[in-house]
DNA sequence: TCTGGGGTCCTAGGACCC
DNA sequence: TCTGGGGTCCTAGGACCC
């Protein structure tokens, strides 16, 4: 079988850039996008404004203290979502394989293409030409090598790495730089005496699986060598959706919380009819004054999306979770979203629900 | 200075069934 | 009469990603 050529595509310092071409005289200043309410974070914080210590999810309080002079830009969502649609749809008139994880990037796989980098550097080059966005690709022959080699190319960039190569440019590197080991992981690898990216490579797996089980512990040591198979897979269908809300201020009590709790689920069962989704799954989510956050969950028979129900499951499960603290977060999920196709095959089929594909995971 | 919102996947334990 | 083993479904918590 033929290696594999995947490029990873990442948008540089995407909503920024987005809110750039809006207000161009702001091109070269430190511009910070994030919500103006007491606890929001920074969703993206340009090349100049990280500088000075400022990144996406730096409390925005904080973000201000650490540079007063930035521009500050309420995040626009609906215009980031179009301008993504642009960039992707970019992506698919060049490769038909493209993976898209999130607003910002995607994975293409190149492996079928008679000269894969070349159809990458043209990719870079319409993205540009067609939507003036600038992105960083990366290419290995992996999804994880071409990851990293976005990540380290950024911004601008264009970085092609055999797993080799990536290997020996990341040796010395701490373990966190690579994606899937976050800080809690770091930390514990850390505690372990590792602290590089070689020395997880060359860790056996028996000395992994004591401290992350069988199967987290033997994936950690792969990762680090850069072994990857994860293939590039373009359609992938949403399992649950939820919505969620941190409040300004924390809430006492079920009489505050009720309502709060009623509204989300109005807003995701509105979505989940709109296209045409169930789920049998219902779950709550609190999160207390003191950042402990708690789920509940019960299962039903048959899959929902009535408000009715969606409403009365999630607040019987939060009258019996009965919060003893101040609640700063409370959310809803539906899981468990059955397939929308098979859904109306076995029911004979509501007609307006026929032709709807699952949305993707955007 | 405290720490968003929307997702995915893993782990562990219990229930239940064969 | 001292205690199987596997498989599936479910719940809760946690880590991680964008």
């Amino acid at each position: 079988m033929n290696p594999r050529c995947i490029a990873h595509v990442d948008m540089d310092a995407f909503y920024v850039s987005v809110e750039l071409e809006r207000r161009p005289e702001l091109r070269g200043r430190p511009v910070v996008v994030a919500g103006s309410g007491p606890r929001a974070v920074v969703t993206t914080a340009s090349y100049e404004a990280r500088k000075f210590g400022v990144f996406s999810a730096t409390p925005a309080a904080r973000a201000r203290r650490r540079c007063p002079e930035a521009v500050f830009v309420e995040p626009d969502f609906a215009t980031y979502r179009a301008r993504s649609a642009d960039v992707m749809a970019v992506l698919r008139e060049h490769v038909e394989r493209v993976e898209v994880m999130g607003l910002d990037e995607a994975y293409l796989d190149l492996t079928d293409l008679p000269q894969p980098q070349a159809a990458a550097r043209a990719v870079k080059h319409a993205v540009r030409e067609r939507t003036g966005l600038v992105c960083s690709v990366g290419i290995g022959p992996s999804k994880l090598v071409a990851k990293v080699a976005s990540d380290a190319g950024k911004p601008d960039g264009f970085l092609v790495l055999t797993a080799a190569e990536a290997r020996a440019r990341f040796a010395d590197a701490p373990p966190g730089c690579i994606p899937g080991i976050g800080p809690k992981t770091a930390a514990k690898l850390d505690r372990m005496g590792i602290g590089t990216v070689a020395a997880l490579a060359a860790t056996a797996d028996d000395r992994l699986v004591d401290p992350f089980g069988p199967r987290l512990g033997p994936w950690l040591g792969a990762l680090a060598r850069f072994e990857d198979d994860d293939p590039v897979e373009p359609v992938r269908v949403a399992k649950s959706e939820s919505r969620e809300t941190t409040f300004d201020s924390d809430l006492n009590g079920l009489e505050a919380l009720e309502p709060a709790l009623t509204a989300l689920c109005d807003d995701l069962c509105a979505a989940l009819r709109d296209s045409g989704r169930r789920g049998r799954t219902i779950g709550i989510k609190i999160r207390l004054n003191d950042f402990s956050t708690h789920t509940r969950a019960r299962t039903i028979e048959g899959a929902t999306h009535d408000v009715t129900v969606v409403r009365g499951i999630a607040c019987e499960l939060l009258r019996s979770f009965d919060p003893q603290r101040p609640v700063r977060l409370l959310g809803v999920r539906v899981a468990g979203l059955e397939d929308v196709v098979a859904d109306c095959r076995d029911r004979g089929g509501e007609p307006q629900e026929q032709l709807k594909l699952p949305p993707p995971m955007v």
